[in-house]
DNA sequence: GTGTGGGCATAATGCCGACAA
DNA sequence: TTGTCGGCATTATGCCCACAC
């Protein structure tokens, strides 16, 4: 037996689990696992991506999804390296009279896997280790809003202030620092103890620490580990793409320290267990298609998708008509996993990925383009459960950067011009529903036909990459994006689509206020996108929620609103545009501070309308500049003209 | 497919393989790689236990054996341990045609695996690391026979001599170290590079540092991990013996950093890598019997036995018609992996291992009792082709401690009453020969039927163990042996079997002449082990070669020598006997020794005959007396008498 | 607000002969 | 011959402030 557990309990298996807050601190706000109890399709498809090599299925006839019930959820970290995965126990769902209720069961509900319905989201700080943090200098730069917020209060009133705080890290383990306020100007350092605990988490510049305040008051601590390069990586092909083998993505290993794992079993090593062995997913297909309980690891820090997907969430998805040239964005994390970005894309074409082994499958059943390209250019197809609607918002779709008839007519869009009519393959032929005919299976969705589709250049040969969850796992090696509009910014109409209007924005960056004391006044000083080519159509998105911050009710959004889209899980480090009035000094700023940074915070992001007043709409929202796309993700409601309330903050 | 190389190349496997006079250096002297082109025999059953795991085949019908022709042999080492491994390619030797031409080739020949016909062994020195040396105190004490004959020339008219050495590792790494040549008195010692090395290799005390003068000149470096203790590792049962599964073996894991290696695909770590993927096992199976060519991974550092031996081998011990009662020894590796001692034992039955799964195999055919129970009590079946027979060598079998007659009724041996005359299971029944029919198939061997077996206690049950190469693997933890003779040697003739006859040997200790001045006379006092029970029939060995130091022939042996069995790789800690004539004496000095020491070396020993006139034969032989067992192998010729003409040294 | 570098106190490292086994 | 110990020189660590950005 090659070391699968079946329902037999294995009497070593003690490893503990860990407190699920920390958890998912470590894990990243894209993660949600599915709670106990909850329904989930499981997609051997998904499985076999998640692991380290390709997966051989001996059986010809494996369904594309499983519909199971959560059994258990073990939070668990990697003793080495203290990777979070979770082990899932499910057990499949037979029976056809169960199927029609078991797709209606559990739909809408939003727990979480710990039980808690709604629980409010644990107090938690991620930063990103800067050069001094990691290096054998010793000492920890505390950001202020982390040591007030997540660390024990200090007592000020000692000169200096000092404590000793405990952090248990995965492991439960105990960490001791001296987390001591000082220097001029005055700010919160660890001293004492951190490099003892950096040389032996072996941190490097660049990796993650999580500080987190668990409901019970301790101070708990989580790493996540930069995704290093992918020079020297390893190439994974996908196997299961007839077509595919030579379309390569790279994904987060530690390529550092990776050498082969051919069939020498003198491969893999300690740094790299972001994947499960090929031999499990067979094994836990077949408990599946046999009915028994089985258990699966998910790595939720590997860059491939959940292959335990909420049954409501591919319901809800599966229930939408997709079609071609749909508008829809999808959530990514930003390259240093601190925040989430939404990127916009529309779907280039509605295929099952591998019709020769999952002829019926939903799996990675949109091909997409992006309005990033260069950003997203290995994610080619994705799951419909992943992405959100836009373009059948009415109020939205409307906006005047993206009028209603370019959604019917995709061969319009700048990026694609009217060179690939391409009809589609046969392989999108006849579904076969492994339960159940094709009137039972859970899945409503059918396979357009005779559609216009877009086929990019890349799509010839049928080739299939898997695609990641994390910025940095999709373009490692970006730099600062050439930018198409480089050349005049006193021509802002130049180059610019016809139905693309100017829209102005006013980046007005000060003091941010998580500090405890009064912000002072920002100096309002104003960096004017107007008319520049960032803000064409395909970099504007066009809705989207203040995660964070309040919800779009709070802000009071009116017609018009242009507003920076943010999430903020902690801070970064902040850039302050007050100095700068061109796009071209904005531009060698960042590129300065990108040689250090893999993302910038633009603190106190202010709105304004084209007539040139300050608006202000809520409460210290940060914008955000990533570092790959120099991207500007602009939320905005549609109604058409800039026309707003000059609202001074 | 499960990560297994097959015919195609992968392009990144451009893992180096290492000189393979270092490689063999490390992997002890024990091991022999079969030379490319060579016709090995590729036991499936020994891949198996080779693995990491249990492995499950899935196939019913798989051959025991399969002949094979080697095309690669890769020496290679962990990247991140420096353990040594091979990657053997093969290619099946299929054809009934063939057949007979495959068993009678490449007999007798003795070529390496790097081509080398006799080449002499290279002068390599491996030394296990004192506290001393472990420690942070940053320095390592050089023997002075591996300063004088590895390290480079030095110049001593230097004050202090010193000089930097640059040893390569197993890696092609390089190494820096200060040789200096100081202190009073004087001696040997690496200091500036040192405890760098022992950091980054993450050497203890225990662990073994291999220092070889290649043939081109260059220094090079390797390490034998020490195998850690038993508690708290891992337990692993045969699997393929249907009545077995609870009789472990320890086996050389690096337990303080075993975690469970379970479905998770976390478990596992960078320094238990002496094991291969049970995938790959199944995997490698699959070629070999469909005729592919296929690779596999050895451990030569693994305590389970090579599954790929040589053919002549093979067919030479499968000439034999073993059967119960026989006497062989067989050779182990030390507890500190520095030498092989010979161990003395008898065939108690000749049954298949595996009789459902592989009931032809003569994979460990032999069930074997020990003269030394306690030391190899878990070496219960080997395998014919490690054994040598010592029983049916006519003038050997003869010697007066052993009478021809007890060969034959083997239940009178002392320690084996006439309590267990069971009869062989229906186990041993017919053979079923894969390639070719009994009479085709490359071994001639018939399982016996009707004969006397002894099956001792521990047998019942069929319980099936590993058997390890290594004395560490066997018994870890075993102690100072309990003396069976601890009573009265001053009444030799106690509780002495009537047949032992009265042997005498005199240990004379002196200065060890590695060094390059001229040796002292030794102090030539005699210890008496006459008539200590030390030297019953069972503690006894009667034959062998006297290996590094020449071949029987050279050594002038004569009718009634005594002689004690040494092999020397390296020269361990030197126990001066000169000053002691008592045994109880000699005991307490080992037992104080061997709270530090693995195994101590009686240099200068010298061979005594019954009048107790001194004999030496040889040049500087050395004796050794192992930790675990207070064992003295005696190899003597066994005409009876033991009047022989004395011989001074 | 926080990253980085230099100064400096302190701790760890590692080289040494003295002993002893 | 070589393992271990205490002494002591040298190096590394890590805490601190000053000064950016």
């Amino acid at each position: 037996m090659i070391t699968f557990m079946d329902s037999k309990e294995k009497p070593q298996d003690t490893e503990r689990c860990l407190d699920s807050q920390l958890w998912h601190a470590c894990a990243g706000s894209m993660i949600q696992m599915p709670p106990v109890n909850s329904k989930v399709y499981y997609f051997p498809q998904g499985h076999a991506e998640h692991a380290a090599d390709v997966v051989e299925f001996r059986d010809r006839r494996i369904p594309a999804w499983v519909p199971c019930r959560v059994v258990t959820v073990k939070f668990m970290a990697d003793v080495d390296t203290d990777e979070v995965y979770a082990r899932i126990r499910l057990v499949p769902v037979t029976g056809s009279g169960e199927f029609g209720s078991f797709e209606d069961e559990d739909s809408g509900l939003n727990r979480s896997s710990d039980g808690q319905v709604g629980s409010v989201k644990p107090t938690s700080f991620a930063k990103t280790l800067t050069q001094s943090d990691a290096n054998n200098g010793g000492g920890f730069s505390v950001p202020r809003y982390c040591a007030e917020t997540i660390f024990p209060r200090l007592d000020y009133s000692a000169d200096p202030p000092v404590q000793t705080i405990l952090a248990k890290d995965v492991h439960g383990e105990t960490w001791k620092f001296r987390h001591i306020y000082r220097g001029t100007p005055r700010r919160h350092l660890l001293t004492t103890g951190w490099s003892t605990f950096v040389n032996h988490k072996k941190l490097v510049a660049g990796d993650s620490i999580v500080f987190l305040r668990a409901e019970n008051g301790d101070l708990c601590v989580g790493i996540r580990r930069a995704k290093r390069g992918i020079g020297g990586g390893q190439e994974t092909t996908s196997g299961w793409n007839p077509g595919g083998g030579n379309c390569v993505v790279p994904y987060g290993g530690y390529s550092s320290f990776i050498r082969n794992s051919n069939s020498g079993g003198a491969g893999g090593n300690s740094m790299e267990k972001v994947k499960v062995e090929p031999g499990l997913v067979v094994q836990a297909v077949k408990h599946a298609t046999s009915g028994q309980a089985f258990e699966v690891v998910f790595y939720p820090r590997a860059s491939t998708p959940e292959f335990c997907v909420k049954a409501s969430l591919v319901k809800n998805a599966m229930q939408i008509r997709w079609s071609p040239g749909m508008r829809f964005k999808m959530p990514f994390e930003t390259e240093d996993s601190s925040r989430i970005s939404w990127f916009m894309g529309t779907i280039s074409s509605v295929q099952v990925a591998d019709p020769i082994r999952w002829p019926d499958s939903p799996w990675r059943l949109l091909q997409v383009t992006w309005d990033e390209p260069d950003l997203l250019q290995n994610v080619k197809r994705v799951n419909p459960w992943l992405v959100e609607l836009v373009s059948t918002m009415p109020a939205i779709h409307m906006s005047p950067f993206s009028p209603p008839r370019k959604k019917c007519r995709p061969s319009q869009h700048p990026d694609y011009p009217m060179e690939s009519q391409i009809p589609i393959p046969a392989l999108c032929g006849p579904h076969v529903h492994l339960f159940g005919g094709p009137t039972t299976g859970p899945f409503g969705y059918q396979l357009p036909e005779n559609l216009n589709v877009h086929h990019p250049a890349s799509m010839q040969g049928a080739r299939h990459t898997r695609y990641g969850l994390s910025l940095s796992d999709i373009q490692l090696n970006s730099g600062f994006y050439p930018n198409p509009m480089k050349h005049s910014h006193s021509s802002p109409s130049v180059n610019k689509p016809a139905q693309s209007e100017p829209v102005s924005c006013l980046l007005s960056i000060g003091n941010a206020t998580t500090s405890s004391k009064e912000p002072e006044t920002p100096k309002a000083s104003r960096f004017v996108l107007f008319g520049q080519p960032i803000l064409t159509e395909q970099q504007i998105s066009q809705t989207g929620s203040v995660s964070g911050l309040g919800r779009e009710s709070d802000l009071n959004l009116e017609t018009g609103h242009c507003k920076v889209f943010m999430e903020s899980e902690d801070v970064g480090r902040t850039l302050d545009l007050s100095l700068l009035d061109s796009y071209e000094e904005l531009c060698g700023k960042l590129a300065n501070m990108f040689k250090t940074e893999n993302s910038i915070m633009l603190n106190r992001v202010q709105y304004w309308d084209a007539t040139g007043t300050l608006k202000r709409i809520g409460d210290e929202p940060f914008g955000e500049f990533t570092k790959t796309a120099r991207r500007l993700t602009i939320l905005t409601d549609s109604t058409g003209d800039n026309n707003v309330p000059a609202v001074d903050s």
